[in-house]
RNA sequence: UCCAGCGUAGCUCAAUGGUAGAGCGGGUGACUGUUAAUCACUAGGUUACAGGUUCGAGUCCUGUCGCUGGAGCCA
């Protein structure tokens, strides 16, 4: 007997095979029962009639997410999903499950959290898990075929990377270490061995920051390339980005169908990024012309919000006519989804005034905040970079420019649709006494990075890189509201388990 | 860290300061083509915790804890 999984049923059509699986659901009468199997691969409906005695009595015993092996002939059936169908002749269960927790109705975001280990079994979380999966190994088929070298940068280090204030520590025998905020530096050494070289691994940001776009552990991947400019960089960023994108748009419009994830502005995603410099944003947000699309837009969500609580308000006269007890409850619920679609609508227009005002007040110097960046991504259809901030905003390593003393060689690529910020990088500076003058204005202590001035006094090359939050990646491609359904066990401020 | 909201059955949610309830899930039974099947019956509660106000508190007040959303910061 051959054995099948259900991604590939149609292959045995007309043949018995066995299928191994979990018990997804079940729908019995007294002489007829339908079996929901999982497994791994997809979800098929396996038919167990009474006249096959001893299956049709395992069967009966079976509860959700019960284990078994369950032996038949496949056919094809318009009435199942996926257009087959297994008759079963053989039912055997491995384990009986005991009560499962997650039923096949709504659930809220902690009680899902506090399951995730169970939670993976459902069909959205496995959809984005393999999404992740097909970003991952794009990213690394990408760079791998450009000619670079995968180093494994340290993830315990004496000392921070990115911002000091955000380092988890850790006890390292007597001594104080740290987890990693990133690869970059060590990368930096080893492109002047290799070339091309990136690093992929986890990163650990203790920021105590609440949101939807933050984990405290997360993913990243970081390239760093020898005899490159910024204008380098950024070309390897998009080429980078756009793999990533057709990849998924290749393998996995079903999943993005089930998360629900609009397709075609995913399309449009293809070179060139559009690219402005800050000094550009600056004047973008500022305009007169900002101003006005933006209280256009304003008004335009205004509108929206009352055509939603319209909306709202035909659902709940609906609640009359509909006589089924759970069909009431789940038309409840449906109002309740909109009452917080409108909730959300709602603090987003409130908030936009203030948006509004931000943006025409900013003034040249500062960082970007994140409504800024919103409001400068919304403005095109694909990602958008934003070159040479001011230098006082950014890391030490960036290079001063020579165009514009005021200003570093650095890069911010935005994500459309608002998901803000996924790749930063820049040309690193490679000139000894810049780089050293730069950190005694930041104070920073020479000693602790004499290894890394050693790579300006040894042939030093013009270069840079950037790193990727794989997390927010995934986020945007799949279209969702927040990361932390993006990693299988995710780590936040108020979550270490499970 | 700050601001706001929430915490009631396994889950999702109801309940003018006045007898704690529904749907789903669980259990038992009926039913040969179901798609969240249907129907009948049934079990299930220290209303997060600790105080207080009141004849009476799930509901009001104070504190603690937890969660959610937002702000700041970031990938």
């Amino acid at each position: 007997m051959e054995s099948a999984t259900i991604e590939q049923l149609g292959r045995h059509e007309g043949k018995v095979v066995s299928l191994q699986g979990w018990l997804y659901g079940m729908r019995k009468s007294g002489k007829v029962a339908f079996l929901e199997l999982r497994d791994g691969t997809g979800i098929c409906q396996c038919v167990v009639e009474a006249s096959a005695a001893e299956a049709f009595e395992n069967a009966r015993t079976l509860t959700q997410e019960s284990s078994l092996v369950l032996e038949g002939l496949v056919r094809a059936e318009p009435r199942a999903i996926g257009g087959y169908e297994i008759s079963a002749t053989k039912v055997q269960p491995l384990q009986v499950a005991q009560e499962y927790p997650i039923s096949r109705k709504s659930h809220g975001a902690d009680f899902l959290m506090s399951h995730r280990h169970l939670w993976l079994r459902s069909s959205r979380p496995a959809a984005i898990l393999k999404v992740r999966h097909t970003i991952i190994k794009a990213c690394r088929d990408f760079f791998d075929s450009n000619g670079f070298t995968l180093i494994d940068t340290p993830i315990l280090v004496a000392r921070a990377g990115e911002d000091a204030q955000t380092l988890f520590p850790v006890d390292y025998f007597e001594k104080q270490a740290f987890l990693a905020q990133t690869g970059q530096l060590y990368l930096e050494s080893a492109c002047m061995s290799l070339g091309k070289v990136y690093c992929f691994g986890p990163t650990f940001r203790a920021e105590k920051s609440k949101t939807r776009r933050h984990l405290t552990e997360f993913w990243m991947v970081e390239p760093e390339v020898a005899f490159a400019d910024l204008d380098d960089v950024m070309e390897l960023a998009e080429g980078m980005i756009c793999a990533i994108v057709d990849a998924v748009l290749a393998k996995h419009q079903k999943e993005l169908e089930l998360l629900g994830r609009d397709i075609e502005t995913l399309k449009k995603v293809c070179k060139p990024f559009p690219k402005i410099t800050y000094s550009d944003a600056v004047d973008i947000l500022k305009s007169e012309e900002n101003r006005i699309r933006m209280e256009n837009e304003l008004q335009l969500d205004k509108e929206r919000l009352e055509d939603m609580k319209r909306q709202q308000e035909d659902l709940e006269s609906q609640l009359a006519n509909v006589s089924k007890a759970w069909k009431q409850e789940k038309l409840k619920a449906g109002i309740r989804e909109l009452t917080e679609a409108i909730a959300e609508l709602e603090r987003d227009v409130n908030n936009r005034p203030g948006h509004i005002r931000l943006a025409a007040e900013f003034e040249w110097g500062a960082d970007l905040g994140g409504s800024d960046e919103t409001i400068i991504s919304r403005r095109f259809d694909k990602p958008v970079f934003v070159t040479d901030y001011p230098k006082e905003a950014k890391a030490f390593y960036m290079k001063q420019s020579v165009d514009d003393p005021r200003v570093v060689r650095n890069m911010d690529l935005l994500a459309p649709e608002g998901y803000g910020e996924i790749i930063g990088g820049s040309q690193r500076e490679d000139d000894l006494e810049v780089l050293r003058t730069k950190m005694q204005e930041m104070q920073l202590n020479e000693e602790d990075y004499s290894w890394y001035l050693d790579l300006r006094r040894y042939g030093s090359v013009p270069h840079g890189g950037f790193g990727l939050g794989i997390e927010r990646a995934i986020s945007w491609i799949c279209g969702l509201k927040h990361v932390r359904e993006t990693i299988p066990f995710p780590r936040t401020m108020g979550r270490l388990e499970p």
